[in-house]
DNA sequence: AATATATTGTAGCCTGTGCTACATTCTAGG
DNA sequence: CCTAGAATGTAGCACAGGCTACAATATATT
């Protein structure tokens, strides 16, 4: 019935892990957005999308900075690196890939919109690739 | 192309306000297993199975009594209170049906394993729902 | 029974991610 | 050109959840 100790363990593990990178994912492909969609990517904008304090984005936006992902100069707004905006694009990709399949599957728009937000963050490669078949044999 | 602002930070605090949860879930989970499978949660057992240092578990599971999932007292193993095996319980039938539908879309099982645990925490009862109809259909 | 080992618990540290309150700097209206 | 208001940044707090090191207790072996 139950596991072995050591899988469980990795499983927990690659679910904690996964988590930690979380934050960091869903600001690059917000900051992309706001970039791509003509404008530029400011702090209060980016923190009233998030549901956060202007000075917790601010404190994120210092960690994205410091893992490469992102620059800014003071009142200049934010910017990705190269580094940051491919894994916006992955991340981007993965998120509609998420959608996608959950609307497949027969969830409600709106609602495979809302759990896509945490779900997105815990699917690993080889699980996105199977949505993409599934995807691609149910639209024949 | 971007979703309305409100919306969008919703969505976002809907994922922070399930992850806040995970780790509630997850250890109620683990010890109701390890209690329904002829033994008692001691505290080490909860550590390795979960990947961490048996301190960390220690503190857990202080939250858990704090919030009133579980009791126990020193030298004890870990009990649940009944609300604490009411989550179990639903907790377990969404893990399992989390697996289910992965693997029906067509993720490896071992995969499947790995990523529910982490997806699980971010379905909503309407997706599972979904998902249980999905699983249905897919049967006959 | 004595002692070695395993388990449990405590103390204290770190990091991440929230917050409020306050200070600074831009920017736009008058 | 000034100044009010918005935006940005900083400081300091709280809490969760990791860790190691150490202390206390229980259990098993001899
Ligand atoms: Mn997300
Ligand atoms: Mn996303
Ligand atoms: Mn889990
Ligand atoms: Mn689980």
């Amino acid at each position: 019935m139950l596991p072995d100790e050591a899988d469980q363990a990795q499983r927990f593990e690659k679910a904690r892990s996964a988590q930690a990178g979380a934050l960091l994912e869903d600001y690059v492909e917000l900051i992309d957005d706001l970039l791509g969609s003509g404008g530029e990517a400011r702090p209060t904008d980016i923190a009233r999308r998030l549901g956060v304090s202007h000075a917790t984005a601010i404190k994120s936006i210092a960690r994205l900075k410091r893992e490469g992902l992102a620059t800014s100069k003071l009142y200049r707004g934010v910017f990705l690196t190269p580094e940051g905006h491919d894994l916006a694009a992955r991340v981007r990709a993965r998120h509609r890939l998420v959608v996608d399949l959950l609307i497949a599957v027969g969830v409600p728009e709106r609602c495979a919109e809302l759990d896509a937000e945490g779900i997105e963050h815990h699917v690993s490669e080889a699980a996105l690739a199977a949505f993409a078949r599934f995807l691609e044999a149910k639209r024949k």
